[in-house]
DNA sequence: AGCCCATCCTGTCCGC
DNA sequence: TGCGGACAGGATGGGC
């Protein structure tokens, strides 16, 4: 579900709001998350009385920081929700951890239709050990020179999943690839090896331009994704291609919107301003 | 190396 | 109204 703009929208809303705020209460409510982690069982006790020092963002993971070396690392994948709420607002069955703070009238929830997503507690070097072996750079910090040493490491890849690959850059899914190869008018089953150097500067300041108007958006919502404050996004408004197969192109008002399993994904393009 | 497929799980939507 | 199939914002591992 949330891919970068999503997943950073979330943190800037705790924030701004859960610094300092003290856990009293760590509740589980479904047991597939101890199943997958049975660590958390055991440490939960750990976390009482610790304040939140840091929410931090890394591509879609979130990491969550205290005073001590335990942090929480959550990947919210197709339909997680990390969100605050009343202590008295009723949960239904999707909610599967409640964090109740000292002196909060509001709580942490995770809310988790297809329960794909995760949530564990590791200590800070080995979950820097373990996002930095499994993600690339950020997209929105890389530098042209860095995007250009990606380009020439991986010229066979299908510039979809040159864009989707979290190994290569770490934040942008399925949504985001196909608006930002929209844009850059590249065709997603291009290979990267033959992108002109025109079309590589414009896929990287679509690229940057995109996640951050996004992020200016709050995030698309399509069907599940809220805010950290239980809000939908607006980007959905600019989408150009995602999920509009059947449409004229807003763009060249010839093409229309194609869809077709690229990257084993659902892809939208344009077949005729694409190249 | 890179692509496709199935898989984890639940819900929704569409055609018959 | 029911039923089956396709599909969904992610990621991984196996096979080719």
């Amino acid at each position: 579900m949330p891919e970068l703009p999503e997943v950073e929208t979330i943190v800037r809303g705790l924030n701004s709001r859960v610094i300092g705020w003290e856990v009293e209460k760590i509740i589980f409510l479904s047991g597939h998350l101890q199943d997958k982690h049975p660590e958390n069982e055991k440490i939960l006790n750990y976390f009482k009385g610790q304040k939140i020092s840091a929410v931090r963002r890394r591509g879609k993971m979130i990491i969550v920081e205290f005073d001590h070396e335990l942090r929480w690392l959550i990947h919210l994948k197709m339909t997680g929700q990390l969100y605050l709420a009343r202590r008295t607002e009723a949960t239904d069955k999707h909610v599967h951890v409640r964090v109740i703070f000292k002196k909060q009238a509001q709580e942490l929830r995770f809310r988790d239709v297809r329960k794909f997503g995760f949530w564990f507690c590791l200590k800070g070097a080995e979950l820097e050990k373990k996002v930095c072996a499994s993600l690339g750079p950020e997209p929105l910090t890389l530098n042209y020179q860095d995007f250009l040493r990606l380009w020439k490491k991986y010229p066979a890849r299908q510039a979809k999943s040159f864009l989707l690959d979290q190994k290569i850059m770490a934040g942008i899914g399925n949504i985001y690839s196909d608006e930002i190869l929209f844009r850059a008018g590249i065709r997603p089953d291009r290979r990267v090896r033959t992108l002109k150097v025109g079309e590589l500067k414009k896929l990287y300041r679509m690229m940057k331009q995109v996640l951050r108007e996004a992020i200016a958006l709050k995030g698309s919502s399509i069907s599940d994704y809220v805010d950290s404050s239980g809000e939908r996004g607006q980007f959905q408004e600019k989408h150009r291609v995602y999920g509009k197969e059947g449409a004229t192109c807003q763009r060249c008002k010839k093409g229309i919107i194609r869809r077709q399993k690229i990257a084993g994904r659902s892809s939208y393009f344009c077949p005729v301003c694409q190249k």
